[in-house]
DNA sequence: AATGAATGAGGCTTCATTCAT
DNA sequence: AATGAATGAAGCCTCATTCAT
């Protein structure tokens, strides 16, 4: 037996993950649970306590979910965000605008709450702040040169924006958009190259970054 | 002389940049033009019609803007991509949320108002798909084996993040910003290339972020 | 105590039947009732709901008071009809524009609230349909080669009208104009009856308007 | 050629008509005739202007037309009163809510607009008025002991009814309309008359209305 | 725990009208 | 003759919230 708590939860995350903040209504959640007005007020105490108890409970969920990757010892950095690409698609795929949702409405927020927001969110992008930093000292090519949190701010940028335009059921499947969106980070020359015969261009984009 | 209308479509592109459209009421547009909201209606028929003037006007001049530079045959594609950044990144520091503004609100709008909106943004990401096209051909590891569409996609996922977190005065200017962006999708220096003839040019994006 | 939905109901009707429907605002109700616009949308929904509720209200119970008399098998089609035309008369009297309000605005409407309240009315007028039909299988004369409908549908026009010119303490009272409506549509020769048999039942519309 | 406040009184007309006073908006009129509103008031002065020019110059022109047939002596009253049937029910299946229009939504009037308009009413009713006496004096059954007055507002009732439920295309047309009402006010065959003079045509509703 | 009653603030839009040109 | 600019008033409705039960 679900409790009325765990559906209210359940349900104003769903709702306000595909609407955004702004965009959703207690009303929309009352009637989704099919409870008064009054309840969800009753269990949240405000519309922002509603954002707030689903961040509270959604971010350190996918948190927990996801830090075993990032602390695996065993694995590259370039694994790690071949995963974390993966993972926070899927969860796009599933759930909406997860995570750019808070911040984006941030305006209609109180300070205390949009700083509490921003906690969740940073801890949630320090998992991508570490993959990066591990990836700088691993690769000699990718990140370098680049500042760690203005990459993994990128990154996020590129992997949020699927909320606008992915659609189920579209041309690509999310796990190929996430294959992509690696591929946009990190595909590079091939090995087999480097054997090949000097190429006759030399202004390559790898030729403008070197040294 | 300033029109009335001007001063509106010059005031509103602002105040809905920056609070979306959504955050945005014909009151708060009226109160800074000082007119009625009577006379808001008067020359944009609805709320819907301000945003729709808005992009109308806005994108398309943007495009106009930009347009040499991706139709310019002297200059590489890589090249392209650099200045694109920058130019959306100038932007975005100037005009706010002035790309996926729409779209984010898109829910409140009518199918034929979308279909409009959808319309200028595709012409204006069309601009960096024919970018993405342009380094795929000229460029062996660049966007190897990636759907141009999708590049383009993330690239502008990307780019449009700081909207999110960008604050004027902050560590880092837009174009420092901007420069990393780039390196994140560019940077691919490898050890062999170290011996390849040195490159005449030293300046450009590549020297900005080598060490 | 009388709860403050009755108060509302009741107030509600009062304005509606007097102004019609889009004279009616939901601020002059509110005042009435001395409630806020707020209040009155909480129990109605929407300026349509206040409609539908008054309908729903007030003719299933004007049905419900006048069915015994178009069930009664002691009585004859015309009597029937008399005293049709003193109730509906009566009505209009005391609450106005009852009947035609809807229709009339019904331009205004949802198809669906059309829908409910272009049911309300039929069954309304089928108490009067079901009159005609009487009065055509027991009378050789009246409504003789006329279309049952047609009939209902002209009676009904014939006893609406007052609502346009109808005024309290005018020349002639309520049941006069009834009496009058009536024998507008009953009355016959009388000459040639003096030959007839004489007939049972000296109570019927032709003594009340003979001289 | 014809002249903008030529079009503007006809297509006025019609909207006004169809959709009653504060059912059109100064604005649907503009549209229709294709000027701005400012013009349209700029012909009318105000709203209040347009439906008094328009019934001013819609109901002299009714009565002027219908006049004839009121004041031919060789006509028997019960004859005019079916023209005039059809002929109302005519104007109603082409203009729509030509006679009710104004009183009904004479609320929103001004004193002075409103006695202009029941004059203009007065008159029209006033040749039914006529009929009805006439036919008091002709006929021994018909309207006996009513007074004219009412019987003139029955009838106009009666036929005023269409504007709410008639349809182009329906189950009757017009003209069978208009027979019916005629008979339902009518209709008063008597067994016994049979043996009086045989009519030739049995019929049509001519041969229920000959004497 | 759950809710109905009630509300104030604000939002978008319609509308008739005035005024200057 | 015809119009665009501008407006104030009013209308319906949404919404988050408070309160008593």
């Amino acid at each position: 037996m679900i409790s009325t708590y765990e559906k209210l939860i359940k349900d104003a995350t769903e709702i306000m993950m595909q609407n955004g903040y702004s965009g959703t209504s207690v009303q929309m959640i009352a009637e989704k649970v099919k409870v008064s007005k009054s309840t969800v007020i009753h269990y949240f105490k405000s519309k922002e306590g509603i954002l707030l108890a689903i961040l509270g409970n959604f971010i350190p969920s996918a948190i927990a979910e996801f830090s075993p990757v990032v602390n695996d010892r065993s694995l590259k950095g370039v694994e790690k965000l071949r995963q974390f690409i993966c993972f926070h698609l899927q969860i796009i795929a599933k759930s909406g605008d997860v995570y750019t949702l808070n911040i984006r409405e941030a305006r209609y927020l109180s300070t205390e709450s949009r700083r509490i927001i921003e906690n969740y969110q940073r801890e949630y992008e320090n998992m991508l702040v570490k993959i990066v930093d591990q990836i700088k000292k691993e690769d000699d090519c990718l990140f370098k040169n680049i500042d760690t949190h203005v990459a993994a701010k990128a990154i996020m940028g590129m992997c949020n924006s699927p909320t606008i335009w992915y659609k189920k059921g579209g041309l690509l499947s999310i796990s190929e958009i996430a294959n992509q969106f690696f591929g946009v980070l990190t595909a590079r020359e091939k090995i087999d190259r480097r054997f090949q015969r000097p190429r006759p261009s030399a202004n390559g984009p790898g030729s403008q970054l070197s040294s």
